[in-house]
DNA sequence: TATTGTTATACTCTATAACTATA
DNA sequence: TATAGTTATAGAGTATAACAATA
């Protein structure tokens, strides 16, 4: 069931993101950056569980796209600190306005306490899976 | 949350799973044939949303294991019925055992009214996943 | 003409290994 | 020596196109 509902979600969500110029993982980051700017791009492939190569070419994508900068860690100049620009900012909360549209006419079918349920115990296991 | 927590269920399925000698998708293709024989070998791709083109591979594999059989349709000699073998049957219910002991685990941390909730929920989700 | 099963091919995604620059 | 970032390459997974048999 998880697996089907995760693939009926990326289905739903792969033409906002797309709307807004994002793919999948770009946005997946950008919600990163926008809860915790980077240290550095090693601790940011493992808090959204990417691979480090792959995230390369994504932030090389990413910052030519403008959404975000890469400088060199003054505290240690083989790292390179990443932050969101202003424009990775409005373009990340736009897709997250559509996107949470979309989850909120996914959930609408439930009953109230269901859905509530439903998204604690998410977040629950969630949390648990990070272990 | 529902990407991550499938990741980590794929990633506690996979070893179960290797020890029944069992795929992802033969576990799931098996399963499938548990609920209802397929009436061809397409529908039953559609079924479990599995590629016709990739479904054919895994059934030989299934089929020279000795999991299922591939006969032809008396109806219909185009198509294939495919039909859990008896060892087949039992190699899917050891595994089902194994993979319904390690849910059970997961879930444990849970309020039992949570648990229901989520359960319920899930099922509703997936249900309209289908749609 | 359309459909099932099949094969071969091309493509995308992902993981591995090797290199550089710093520490 | 060990780590962050990078690149190139190899591998797995997936999708596309074409074909034979049957409807």
């Amino acid at each position: 069931m998880f697996a089907r509902i995760t693939r009926a979600l990326i289905t739903a969500e792969e033409p906002i993101l797309e709307a807004h110029g994002l793919t999948m993982w770009g946005y997946i980051v950008l919600s990163q950056l926008g809860e915790q700017p980077a240290g550095s791009q090693l601790a940011l492939a493992q808090a959204v569980r990417y691979d480090k190569t792959r995230l390369i070419v994504l932030l090389d994508q990413l910052e030519h796209a403008g959404l975000l900068t890469r400088r060199p860690d003054p505290a240690d100049r083989r790292a390179r600190l990443v932050d969101l620009t202003g424009v990775g900012e409005r373009v990340l909360s736009a897709a997250r306005v559509d996107i949470r549209k979309m989850e909120e006419e996914l959930l609408e079918g439930l009953p109230r306490g269901q859905r509530d349920a439903l998204l604690c115990a998410l977040a629950r296991l969630a949390e648990g899976a990070a272990t």
